[in-house]
RNA sequence: GCGCCUGUAGCUCAGGGGAUAGAGCAUCGGACUUCUAAUCCGAGUGCCGCAGGUUCGAUUCCUGCCAGGCGCGCCA
C-alpha cells in the first residue's frame, strides 16, 4: 500500500471513531455512515489532508455543517500523526499531519526505485491494446503520432498496474485500399519503362509510390514479365510489406514497438472470416437480403444491421473486424481496447454487437476515440490534401520537433480533446516548450550528483542522514508531489488519461526548479547536505520514472 | 435529421457537486562573484457558450438551445 493510502487509512478510521464516540454521546444522530471521502487539497494552507464528510452529513444530521465538523473534531481520537485539526469553509475538516509520512516516503522510493508508483492492482487481467493500425499504403499521419503516443504510453501505464498487456498494430493488407495501392504501383511500376501508361484515376498519387516502385524494378526486373493478375498479387503483396517495414522504423524513431503486428491477410488465409461467419450462422444471427449476408447487429443495440458478405461475394471491413477480435479473445485477453480516429466512431456500435455476438460483454471492448489534430504554422492552420501532396507525414513532424517533443506535446491534452499542435513552438526549443522544463530539471539533479562525486562526496541512502533536516517549504512540497506518485499513476491507468503523467511531471519539475532556487546542496554542512542529496537522487528517479512512462527520454546533461 | 467530441483568462489547455475557478505562454517588473538563467521571484486578467431544472451549494449533474469539428457506405 502506498503511503498515501495508509495515511488515508489512519485518517478514515479516526475519523470513523469520532463519529461513533459522538453518536454514543447522543452529540450526532446518524442512522449511517457513508464512505468517508478524503483528498490532498490542491492549496497547502487547507492541510496534508481534507474531508468532506461533514458537508455530506449534515442533512441527514439535521445540523449545519460547521456544527458537525466542530463535533467530529472534538471526538477525534488522541493519535500522534495529526499534529492540527481544523474546520474550515462551508464544513471541511483539514489535518495537518506530521512529516513522518513524507520521510517514509523517501525512504519507500529508496527501497522500490524505479518500480515505485506500480502496483498490483491489475494482475490476472490481459488487456489487448489495439492503436495506430494505419493502412499500410501510404506515409503515417499527425493523428497516427497521436494515437502511437497515447496508446503506448497507456500501454506503459497498465503494465506498472499489473496488467498483462500485449500491444498490436493491425494491418489491413487485405481490403480495397490494399488493391488500389498495388494498381497504383503496378502503374509507376509500368511508367519505368513506358512513361506514357495511364495511372489510375483513383491511385495514390504520392512520390513514394514511384520510389517504390524504383526500387521495385530493381529487385525484381522479372516481374515485367508475369500477367497482370500476377503482377498486382505480387505488388499488394511486397508493397504493402514494405509499407509495413517503413510505418515500423517510424514506430520506433518515436519509441514505439509492438507487440506484434497483425496482418489481416493470415485472417483469410487461414479462413477465419468463414470461421466468424460459421460462428455466426449457427447462432441464428445471419440473414439473406438484396443478394447480400447481413449480420443482426441491431439485435445488440446496433443502430443497423451490417453487411458481411457483398453481393458480389467479397467480404466487408467489418468481417474480418469480426474475425480479428474473435481471434484477440480466444488468445485469452479479457479486455480488448482499441484507440480509434474521430472518423470511425460510428462504427463502436456494430463492433460491440460483434463483440456481443461473440459471447462477450459488452464492455470486454472498450473504445477509445482520438480527436483530430490540427496543425498550426505562424498562426494558421496548415491546409492538407493528399490529392496536392501538400500532406505532413508522422516521420515530417518527428523529424521536425523530435520525437520527446512530439509525444509530450500529444501526451499532454487529454484524448478526446481536439488538438491544436502549433509547429513553430515545437520546433523552438526554447522555454516555451515543457518538455525541456522537465528534462532541465533531470539534468540539472544529473549534474549536481556528478559534481559530488567529483568532489569525492558519495552517495549517501536514507538509513545514513537525517531526514528530518529536510524541512524548507519547497523540500516538503517536492516530497508531496512524489508520494502522490501511486495514485497518479493508478488513475491514469484506469481513467485512460495519459495526460496526468505530464502535468503530474511538469509539477515536480517546477517543484524542483524552486528548491533549486531557494536551496542549496554542495556547499551546505554535511548533515544537510547528504539529506538533500539523498532527496534530489529520489527526484532524479521520480523524473525518471515519470518519463520512461511518457517514452521521452531523461538526458542526464543538456 | 441522428450520433460522437469540443466550448473555461489575450492564446494553448487543465479541473469537475463544495473553500477566493487553475497552469503554461504572451505582457510588465525584479534576481546570475556561489551546484546549468533552458531557471527562479513578483504583478493584472475570467457572464466557466446561452437558458431552464435538481441541490443547502452547479463552472461541474440533467434537459433544451447556440457555435465549431467529425461521422452516419455492400469504403476502410
Amino acid at each position: 500500500m502506498s503511503v498515501v493510502a495508509k495515511q488515508k487509512e489512519q485518517l478514515c478510521s479516526a475519523i470513523e471513531a469520532a463519529i461513533k464516540a459522538a453518536q454514543a454521546s447522543g452529540e450526532l444522530e446518524l442512522t449511517s455512515v457513508p464512505e468517508i471521502g478524503l483528498e490532498v487539497p490542491r492549496d497547502t494552507s487547507h492541510g496534508d489532508f481534507a474531508s468532506n464528510i461533514a458537508l455530506v452529513t449534515a442533512k441527514a444530521a439535521k445540523r449545519a455543517p460547521r456544527e458537525v465538523a466542530q463535533i467530529i473534531v472534538r471526538h477525534l481520537p488522541a493519535g500522534d500523526i495529526i499534529r492540527d485539526v481544523e474546520v474550515a469553509g462551508p464544513g471541511f475538516i483539514n489535518f495537518f499531519l506530521s512529516n513522518q509520512w513524507l520521510y517514509d516516503t523517501i525512504r519507500v522510493i529508496e527501497r522500490e526505485g524505479f518500480s515505485y508508483g506500480n502496483s498490483e492492482h491489475g494482475a490476472g487481467e490481459k488487456i489487448l491494446l489495439e492503436f495506430v493500425s494505419a493502412n499500410p499504403v501510404g506515409p503515417m499521419n499527425v493523428v497516427n503520432a497521436r494515437a502511437a503516443a497515447v496508446g503506448d504510453t497507456l500501454a506503459r501505464l497498465f503494465r506498472a498496474a499489473g496488467y498483462t498487456v500485449g500491444t498490436e498494430f493491425y494491418v489491413n493488407d487485405a481490403g480495397n485500399q490494399a488493391d488500389v495501392f498495388a494498381r497504383s504501383l503496378e502503374a509507376r511500376f509500368q511508367q519505368l519503362t513506358d512513361p506514357d501508361r495511364p495511372f489510375p484515376e483513383d491511385g495514390y498519387p504520392g512520390d513514394y509510390v514511384a520510389e517504390l516502385a524504383s526500387i521495385l524494378k530493381r529487385e525484381h526486373p522479372e516481374l515485367g514479365a508475369l500477367s497482370l493478375e500476377d503482377r498486382l498479387a505480387f505488388c499488394k503483396r511486397w508493397g504493402t510489406d514494405k509499407m509495413v517495414e517503413m510505418q515500423r522504423e517510424d514506430l520506433k524513431n518515436y519509441g514505439v514497438e509492438f507487440d506484434l503486428w497483425f496482418r489481416e491477410r493470415e485472417l483469410h488465409e487461414q479462413g477465419a472470416l468463414e470461421e466468424a461467419i460459421k460462428f455466426l450462422q449457427d447462432r441464428g444471427l445471419l440473414f439473406e437480403a438484396e443478394d447480400a449476408l447481413w449480420f443482426k447487429s441491431t439485435e445488440f443495440g446496433d443502430d443497423k444491421d451490417r453487411v458481411i458478405v457483398k453481393s458480389d461475394g467479397s467480404f466487408t471491413y467489418v468481417t474480418a473486424d469480426i474475425a480479428y477480435h474473435h481471434d484477440k479473445l480466444k488468445r485469452g485477453y479479457t479486455k480488448l481496447i482499441d484507440i480509434w480516429g474521430p472518423d470511425h466512431h460510428g462504427y463502436i456500435g456494430r463492433m460491440k454487437a460483434a463483440i456481443q455476438a461473440l459471447g462477450y460483454s459488452e464492455d470486454t471492448l472498450e473504445v477509445l476515440i482520438l480527436q483530430y489534430v490540427a496543425l498550426l504554422r505562424n498562426g494558421q492552420q496548415v491546409k492538407m490534401s493528399k490529392r496536392a501532396g501538400e500532406f505532413i507525414t508522422m516521420q515530417d513532424l518527428v523529424e521536425e520537433v523530435g520525437k520527446d517533443a512530439a509525444r509530450f506535446f500529444f501526451l499532454h491534452r487529454s484524448p478526446e480533446s481536439h488538438l491544436d499542435f502549433d509547429l513553430d513552438l515545437a520546433v523552438e526549443q526554447s522555454n516555451e516548450n515543457p518538455v525541456f522544463y522537465v528534462q532541465y530539471a533531470h539534468a540539472r539533479i544529473a549534474s549536481i550528483l556528478r559534481q559530488a562525486g567529483e568532489m569525492g562526496v558519495s552517495l549517501p541512502n536514507c538509513g545514513q542522514v537525517d531526514l528530518e533536516l529536510l524541512t524548507h517549504d519547497s523540500e516538503l512540497a517536492m516530497l508531496k508531489q512524489m508520494a502522490a506518485l501511486p495514485e497518479e499513476m493508478l488513475t491514469a491507468a484506469l481513467q485512460r488519461e495519459p495526460h496526468r503523467m505530464t502535468r503530474y511531471a511538469l509539477e515536480l519539475a517546477s517543484l524542483f526548479h524552486s528548491f533549486y532556487a531557494h536551496c542549496h546542496i554542495l556547499g551546505e554542512q554535511e548533515q544537510l547536505r547528504d539529506a538533500r542529496l539523498v532527496l534530489v537522487t529520489q527526484v532524479k528517479c521520480v523524473l525518471q520514472k515519470v518519463l520512461d512512462i511518457l517514452g521521452v527520454d531523461a538526458p542526464e546533461q543538456m
